[in-house]
DNA sequence: GCGCATTACTAATGCGCATTAATGAATCGG
DNA sequence: CCGATTCATTAATGCGCATTAGTAATGCGC
C-alpha cells in the first residue's frame, strides 16, 4: 500500500516545484487530541522539523547554531503560540541519557523504621540530585516491580537509571557485582569494602569516636567503657576502632573490659552490673548508635535505675545521635552524623561515575556535639 | 545490502541446523558499557528483537502471544543474564507504559520542613506504588531538570512517567491544567476543586472537625471557641466548616465570636484574653493544626499562662495532630490525618487513571484521638 | 496432493526528537 | 563569469522499543 511512493525514483525529469513543497503527511491536529510536536511548529512556522529542533534545543554555548535570526523569532512564535512542549521520552531516547539516577533501599519498607533511619540521607540525596538536574527514581527492596519479585534479578530493574544508590545493611553483594562488573555506575551508602570496585561513601565513625574518647580523656577520665550490641556491621566495628585508638592516644590501656559487647543490652546491661562496674572504677560509658538505639537505651535505663546521676556520677556518650524519642533533655555528648552531607556526597560521586570520572573523596566528618552528658569524673572515694 | 539473505532460497538442500541463522548486525556489546539492549538479548537468545518484546512485554491477559514455551525460556535466560532492564524512554515513545509514577512537589526543599510535612504521605505512597508493581520518580521543584529552570514547562519532565502525583500547597494551576487537558493522568493529594478535571484525593477535615465539636459537645460543653490562623487554603476552611457544623449540630450558636482568627497566634491569643473568654463562659477551646502548629502553641502557652488546668479548668482539642517537639506528654483530643492512608490512596487513584479507569472516592475519614485534653466543663460559679 | 488454518517467528515501521550529511543559495576572489 | 566559500535550511538517520504485516513451516481434512 505504500507501493506508490516509491515512484519517486522515477521523477528525475520532473521538473518539481523547488524544495519549498512540504513533504506528504504533517501530523495535523487530527483529533483536537494530544499535544503539538515538533512538526506541527514547524508547519506553523513553515520550516522543517530539523530546523526546529535546532531553535529549540539551540544550547547557550557559545556557538549558536546557523539560524537566521528571523527564522528564530518565527519558529519560536509558532512554538508559543501552540504551546509546544518538547516530549522529554523521545529527548532522552535520541540523547542516550535519562537524567535519572536510581535510589535502592534493602529495608523492609515499614513506615516507622525507614522514617527514623533513612530520611535524612534522602534529604541530602534529593537536594543534591536537584541541584545536579538529575530526577530520582525510588526503587524499594520489597517492591515487585510487575515482573521477579524479589528473585535474583531484583536488582536489574535499576539499570533503568543512569546510575544507582543503594542503601541498606544487607545488602545483596553478588548480584551488585553483576552492576559494578558491567560497568553500571553504583555508590553504596555506607562503608562497603568487601566488594573490590564498589564505590561507597561513609561516615568518619573512627575519628568521630576517637574525638569523644579523648573528650572523656581530657575531662580527666580514665576508665572508660564502651557498650555496643553483637553485630559485625562496618558501622559498629568502625566505631570500636575508634574507640580503641581513642583510649590508646589518650594513654589509656584498653584490655577485654573496655567493651561490652551485648546481643540484648536491655537484659544484660543492668543496673547492677553497672553498679559493679563503677565500683570497680569506671567513670564513663559511651554507647554505639543504632538503628533501635537498644545500647543507649539499656545504658540510660541502668544508670538511672542504678540512681546515678548523670553528670555527676558517672559521664555517659553517645557514638551517634539520639533515636527521636530521646532526642529531648539531656542531649547526648558524642557525635552527629552528617546524613545530609552524606546524601549529598553520595550523589556527586555517582554523578562523577555517570560521567565517566573515577572522583573520590569517601569519607564524610561527623560533627562533635558536647552535649549535657560529660563532665569531670568523681573522684575515687 | 540486505540481499545476501535472500540466498536462504537457495538453500533448500543444505541441512542447516534450523532456523539458527541470524540477522546481519548485531549490536555487541562494543565498549563494555551502556546496559544491553533488546538486540542483544535478542542474538544471545538467537531470535530476533521482535521475538524478545514479544516475551517480554507478554501481559498476563488471556490470549498469550504465540511464542513457544522454549523459545519464551531461552530469551528470558538471555535477558536475566545480561541484566536487561528496558529503557523507559524508548518504551514510553513507543506508546506503552512504563511503570513508573512521577511525585511532583513543590516545596522548597527545606529539609526540615519536608520532613514533617510530606514523608509520612510518601511512605503510604512508596507502599501502595510498590504494592502494584510501580517504581516511583521524584521531581522535585527546584530541580532544574537540565533545560529549562522553573519556565513553563518545567511540569513537562513529569510526563516521562505513566502519571504523576502532585504535592504541596501552591501548584501552578495553570501548568496542571495543561497536563490534564491534555489527558495526562494527574492526582493531586489535597483538595483541589479549582480545577475542574483535576483528580484528587484529602482527608475528610470538615467530618473529622465536626466529630471533635460533638464530643466536646457531648461533655457538656456548650461555649467553645475556633482559635486558627489567618490562611484561606482548604485545610483550614475546611476545618473551620467542620466546627461550625458541629456547632450546629449540637444545638450551639456559632456567632462571630465562636471563631478566633488570629494572624500571630502568638500575640493576639494572649493569657489575659482567655482569661476573659473563660470568664465570659467558654470553657473549651480547639485550634487547627498547621505546618507549625502556631496557633496549638499559642493556644496552650496562653492556657498555662493563664494559670488555668487543663482537662479541669478548659478542655482543648486539636484539629489534627500536634507537631512533633509537642506530642510528647498531653495527648491532645482531636484527631489524626491518616497520612500513610492518604498517599496510598492517591497512588491507587492515580493508578486507576492511568489505566483508563474513572474511579473516585477522594476523601479520607480521619482517626478521633481521645487524647486527656478534654473533660467536663467546670460548673459555672 | 491441494487448499486452508494454525503456529512460530521475523521484517519493517514509526513514536518524537537530536544530529549529521547533504543541498541550495548567496557571496567572494580572481 | 566560474569555482570556492560561507550560510541557511532540509533530508535522512537512528535512539530502543512495541506493534503489525508478512513469511515459513506444519497440521488437517478431503
Amino acid at each position: 500500500m505504500r507501493i506508490n511512493e516509491s515512484v519517486s525514483e522515477g521523477t528525475s525529469g520532473v521538473d518539481q516545484p523547488k524544495k519549498r513543497a512540504k513533504p506528504g503527511r504533517n501530523p495535523a491536529p487530527a483529533g483536537r487530541t494530544s499535544r503539538p510536536r515538533q512538526a506541527e511548529v514547524a508547519g506553523l512556522a513553515g520550516v522543517s522539523q530539523a530546523t526546529v529542533s535546532l531553535v529549540l534545543s539551540a544550547r547557550g554555548d557559545g556557538r549558536a547554531a546557523a539560524i537566521s535570526e528571523e527564522t528564530r523569532q518565527r519558529v519560536l512564535d509558532a512554538a508559543r503560540s501552540l504551546g509546544y512542549v518538547p516530549d522529554p521520552a523521545a529527548r532522552r531516547l535520541a540523547a542516550a541519557s535519562n537524567n535519572l539516577l536510581g535510589v535502592f533501599s534493602f529495608t523492609a519498607t515499614f513506615p516507622t523504621d525507614v522514617q527514623h533511619s533513612y530520611y535524612p540521607f534522602l534529604v541530602g540525596v534529593e537536594q543534591e540530585a536537584a541541584a545536579r538536574g538529575y530526577d530520582l527514581v525510588l526503587f524499594t527492596g520489597s517492591s515487585t516491580g510487575g515482573a521477579g519479585a524479589t528473585g535474583p534479578d531484583a536488582l536489574s530493574r535499576v539499570r533503568l537509571a543512569d546510575g544507582c544508590l543503594f542503601l541498606g545493611r544487607h545488602v545483596p553483594l553478588a548480584e551488585l557485582k553483576r552492576l559494578v562488573a558491567d560497568g553500571f555506575p553504583v555508590v553504596h551508602l555506607g562503608r562497603r569494602e568487601e566488594l573490590e570496585g564498589l564505590a561507597w561513601v561513609g561516615a568518619d565513625y573512627v575519628s568521630a569516636s576517637r574525638e569523644v574518647v579523648g573528650h572523656l580523656a581530657e575531662l580527666g577520665h580514665r576508665r572508660i567503657v564502651l557498650v555496643r550490641e553483637d553485630d559485625d556491621a562496618p558501622p559498629s566495628t568502625d566505631r570500636q576502632q575508634g574507640f580503641l585508638d581513642g583510649l590508646a592516644a589518650a594513654g589509656i590501656a584498653g584490655g577485654p573490659g573496655a567493651v561490652l559487647r551485648c546481643a540484648d543490652p536491655a537484659r544484660e546491661l543492668t543496673a547492677p552490673r553497672v553498679r559493679a562496674l563503677v565500683a570497680d572504677g569506671v567513670t564513663a560509658f559511651v554507647a554505639e548508635e543504632t538503628d533501635t538505639g537498644a545500647a543507649w537505651r539499656a545504658l540510660n535505663a541502668a544508670v538511672r535505675e542504678a540512681g546515678l546521676s548523670c553528670p555527676g556520677d558517672v559521664s555517659l556518650g553517645l557514638l551517634g545521635s539520639p533515636p527521636a524519642d530521646l532526642a529531648a533533655r539531656p542531649v547526648p555528648m558524642g557525635f552527629d552524623i552528617p546524613r545530609h552531607r552524606l546524601g549529598a556526597a553520595a550523589v556527586r560521586l555517582l554523578a562523577a561515575l555517570v560521567s565517566g570520572e573515577e572522583a573520590h573523596e569517601p569519607l564524610v566528618a561527623c560533627e562533635f556535639r558536647a552535649g549535657e552528658t560529660a563532665g569531670p569524673p568523681v573522684p575515687p572515694p
